[in-house]
DNA sequence: GGATCTATCTATAAATC
DNA sequence: TGATTTATAGATAGATC
């Protein structure tokens, strides 16, 4: 990372050099940053924040940086439910458990992330970060989940819906069920 | 940031090569935060939770983010339910709806580490922090969902077809479903 | 799909204004 | 000091294995 001279990687004692250093490193970085979220679509931001200027550098901008957080708030919305049989509110339930757990744990997880990043750079005299993250791709892939799981409900249909006629039985799935016990 | 040839700053359509340049870039990236860490005294840390790897990228301690993946990793397994039978379409809606609170709390959450971040980076004298939203384990999570919702699927078939033979083809009359207000 | 290898492009240390 | 220039170290696109 030099020019004119190979400099060694170590703490800049000279005052101006190590502010002038800074300044072009920070740019560099915000520049980086800006490349990386374009070339390969991640959607980030980044702030800087060196013991030498008085605000932080953020990238893309001030402005940008709410539009990242208003992204979050416009992700659009699943559709509803038609009709439903008893026995299913258990199995529901229990699905509903479960994603409950997911989620308690992500926000968990989530947490003690953010918080672990805070300590470090709280402890220190100064401090510079960099925030990245990506909705298309929870986006995406939640997407594809459903259209795994829509198609492996169709075929179960289907499968049960021959079964079925091969035994000369009113389609089951069209009929009631026992009951469960929860 | 080419070489071989001036690439235009765009979004790189094909796959494997964006891929590749993320991983270069954010290496790349990494570099640059540690050696702006080591020259100027900037007290920073990055975490890059990319949707390519299966592990976060971190500087400067792997520790932190090591931490949340092992605990997502053990999460706790949801109960096995016993018997049940559904109406295909009302768990195929449950499911869209689970993944729909998934999703908010997500967004949620989300929303929240942002805010935390910005708020703390703009109201105090240092601050720092990256995320990126991490595809893998969401991808986990929704694939053990998905193993349970199969498996409880092959119970259902399991248990129709033991009922189909006991009982014929009239059994189903008696045990009227109800309907469920959701 | 990743690791390695160049040829080139980019970032930047030092000089200069 | 900060901006501009310049020569060179570093990053990396594309090729290859």
């Amino acid at each position: 990372m030099m020019a004119r001279k190979k400099v060694k990687l170590a703490y800049i004692t000279n005052d101006g050099a190590r502010k002038a250093c800074f300044r072009k490193r920070k740019k560099g970085l915000l520049k980086k940053v800006s490349e990386l979220s374009t070339l390969c679509d991640v959607n980030a931001c980044a702030i800087i924040y060196g013991p030498y200027d008085t605000e932080p550098e953020v990238w893309p901008s001030p402005d940008g940086v709410q539009r990242v957080l208003a992204q979050f708030k416009s992700m659009p919305e699943t559709e509803q439910s038609k009709k439903m049989f008893d026995q299913v509110t258990y199995l529901s339930q229990r699905i509903g458990k479960a994603q409950e757990q997911v989620k308690n744990q992500t926000k968990e997880n989530r947490e003690k992330d953010v918080k672990h990043v805070m300590f470090q750079s709280l402890s220190g005299k100064s401090l510079q970060g960099l925030m990245l993250m990506d909705l298309q791709d929870l986006t995406w892939t939640i997407d594809q989940y459903l259209e795994q799981v829509h198609s492996r409900m169709k075929n179960f249909k289907e499968a049960l819906k021959n079964e079925n006629q091969e035994q000369g039985a009113t389609a089951a799935a069209d009929r009631p069920m026992d009951n469960v016990t929860p």
